[in-house]
DNA sequence: TAGATTGTTAATCGATTAACAATC
DNA sequence: TAGATTGTTAATCGATTAACAATC
């Protein structure tokens, strides 16, 4: 049954799995098992298996799934097919490497334009992309129904420049701003942020240098 | 006491909290508590509250914590106030960015140096640090002790990479590229996958879509 | 003293793992 | 048929939440 609901660590998972049976490719084999992915992955096999269930129903006992079907079903689960706008707010050196990162479309985003508050970078372009001043967003976004807001400025505009996206319609946020966003009910914020895996890098050393 | 274990999830919480207090700043109020910093975080105030039990032991009953020292503690637990040195492999845009991102040190990372494979780029400086051949890694990592690897190469070679840094003595694996790595035990790897975001966020709309 | 807040102990919830039946 | 693999049901584990006692 599609459009069935799959738990956060399922989908982080899901890439993985995707990139994964991709990289098969040559190596000539027809079937894959859940059982293989798990013993490559270093994950437990009946955590792969119901990820994979939850995704496909074209596993078959004792053979397992067809290799490329599955890549198809895990791709479209993924929006890989059904390609997002998004647009991207504060054209700094975070934002810029971001707006000419050339594998988004392969991930099914497409970054339309990006925005900054500096006129000294009204009109350029970075990747192929137009740098817009703040004033034209949100007329924009509602144009062009985007979605998806990514927010690369520092930390103390972060907040309003989301409560910008929001006023534009946007229903998802992917934030690089090392700070804590509000936002209403039923829109999502995803934080990319680099101060917690930092806090997770530096934790293990210490843990390891404690112990040993 | 010191250097007990804290979860990834309190983990990944610590830096927000340690945010949120840094920008109490100026409003000259003396005390803080869990409840406080839960209020405007939107997160359970008993999650805080063990939380900060777990970096501290300062709150009083009926006052809370004092601002300015639970900052310091939690400064110092997440290692801010002893700098790790890295290195960096790969430099491409994204490995570009993050060479001349100036806020690491102020979390306490130090990236000594950048590598890569194109003779093109060796002697060059990026947000002054110098980019070296590959073949210089090794040795650098050995005489520096240097803790921290973070990968920015393209994924078919992020494992060859990894290989190298683990070689060098590398203990904790910062990986940008969308790819699962295979470490010995003991070293940690941290993803910092845009695909697992990706994913999230795609979900969140498909739901959103279907429904309402 | 009363009330706010801490910190602890018990209950709940969700995800992972283990055991097992179904099937090609 | 036997064995590998799927998918399901039950057990375990860990984190969150709820209830409450301690305290300033």
């Amino acid at each position: 049954m599609p459009g069935r609901s799959v738990s956060r660590q399922t989908l982080s998972r899901l890439p993985t799995y995707l990139h994964f049976l991709r990289s098969l490719e040559g190596e000539g084999r027809r079937y894959v098992s859940a059982t293989a992915v798990a013993e490559a992955l270093g994950l437990n096999d009946v955590v792969v298996r119901k990820d994979l269930a939850s995704v496909s129903s074209s596993g078959r006992p004792k053979v397992g799934y067809v290799r490329t079907e599955l890549i198809g079903e895990l791709e479209h689960f993924l929006g890989y097919d059904n390609t997002q706008e998004a647009i991207l707010v504060g054209a700094g050196k975070l934002g810029k490497a971001l707006l000419s990162y050339d594998v988004f479309p392969q991930y099914g985003l497409d970054i339309l334009a990006g925005f900054d508050t500096d006129p000294q970078v009204y009109g350029t372009e970075v990747g192929g992309k137009k740098i817009l001043p703040m004033e034209k967003l949100s007329n924009l976004c509602r144009r062009m129904r985007v979605r998806i807001g990514i927010i690369t400025v520092p930390g103390e505009h972060a907040q309003e420049v989301c409560d910008t996206l929001i006023e534009g319609g946007i229903l998802a946020v992917w934030n690089f701003a090392n700070v804590h966003l509000s936002v209403p009910e039923g829109v999502l914020v995803q934080n990319e942020n680099m101060a917690v895996s930092l806090a997770i890098l530096s934790n293990h050393l210490k843990e390891r240098f404690s112990t040993k």
